[in-house]
DNA sequence: TCAAGATAAATTGTGCACAATTTATTTAAA
DNA sequence: TTTAAATAAATTGTGCACAATTTATCTTGA
C-alpha cells in the first residue's frame, strides 16, 4: 500500500518540476509577449523554418488539436507566417517572419535567466537530462 | 545562439516526461473515474484525511483556482466530502467517504501498471527522483 | 479511373493550471 | 474596541492539452 504515497511517486515530482519550471519561465517570457508553448514552438521554427504542423507536432510531442489555436496567435503577433503547401493541400508550411528573428536576438537572454533558477550542478543537470531523453524514447 | 535549440533545453524533456506519463496514466485512472490531478489529490486524501484547501495545494503545488472546481468533481463522485471548520470558517475540511476509501483498494493496481512503462532501472528510478526532489527544493 | 483508405488540419468538448481579483472571515495593533 | 491587515477559498479569464470527430485532400489498388 506504500507505493499509494505521494512521496513514493515517480511522476509527480516530474510533474511538479515541470510546472514550478514553467512557471519561471512566465516573467521572463512576458517581456517577449510568448507562453511557454509559444516559446517552444519558436525554439523549432528558428531552427527549421517552412515546418508542417504535422512535423512540428512530432518534435514537441503536441498535436493539431494544440498547436492550431496556438499557430494562430503566433501569426497574430507577426512572429510566423501560415500558408499553404501547393504541392499538398493538407500540409501547412510555418515559417518565420522578419519580427520573428528579430525575437530570437531578444530571446537569448531566456535560457541564461532560467539557468540561475534551476539548483543543479551541471553534472547532475546532464544526468536528468539523460534519463528524461531515456524515458521519452520509445 | 546554440542555447536556444529545443535540444539543449532541460525544461522541454522535463516538460515532454510528464505530460507522457500522465498521458500512459490515462486509460488506467479511467477505470476508476480519475483524472491524474484527480488521483494525486487522492492520493494525498488516503494519507491524510480532514486536510484543508490551503495545505493541500501546498503539498501538490497546486492553488484554489484549479483544487475548489476539482475537489467539487471528486465531491459528486462521492469519494470525498467537503464541510465547513467550526472553528474558523474560512476552512474547509476535506475527508474521505467509504466509498473513497473502497477506490483506494482499486487503485493498488496503478502504480503497479505504471511501472510497467517506464523504462528506466531501479538505480536510475532512484537517481531521477533524488534529481527532481532536489530541483524542488527551495 | 475512381472509390476506398490514408493523411493533415481543424473542430469540439472536457479538464486542468494559474495569475489576478473578490469575498468572507479572522487576527492584531493602535 | 474597532478597524486595518492578513488569511482561506472562490471567482474570473486566458491558454493550453488531448481525445475524438470532422473536413479536405491525396494516394492507391481493383
Amino acid at each position: 500500500m506504500d507505493e499509494l504515497k505521494l512521496e513514493n511517486q515517480l511522476c509527480f515530482p516530474l510533474y511538479a518540476c515541470s510546472k514550478e519550471i514553467i512557471r519561471k519561465y512566465k516573467p521572463i517570457l512576458d517581456k517577449l509577449d510568448l507562453t511557454y508553448t509559444q516559446y517552444i514552438t519558436m525554439l523549432v521554427l528558428w531552427e527549421h523554418n517552412n515546418i508542417n504542423v504535422k512535423t512540428l507536432g512530432e518534435v514537441l510531442f503536441l498535436d493539431s488539436g494544440t498547436l492550431t489555436p496556438l499557430l494562430k496567435k503566433l501569426e497574430q503577433k507577426e512572429y510566423i507566417k501560415i500558408t499553404h503547401n501547393k504541392d499538398d493541400k493538407r500540409n501547412l508550411v510555418i515559417s518565420i517572419t522578419e519580427e520573428g528573428k528579430k525575437l530570437k536576438e531578444r530571446a537569448t537572454v531566456v535560457p541564461v535567466e532560467i539557468g540561475k533558477c534551476i539548483n543543479l550542478t551541471k553534472e547532475e543537470s546532464i544526468t536528468l537530462y539523460k534519463l528524461l531523453y531515456k524515458m521519452l524514447r520509445k
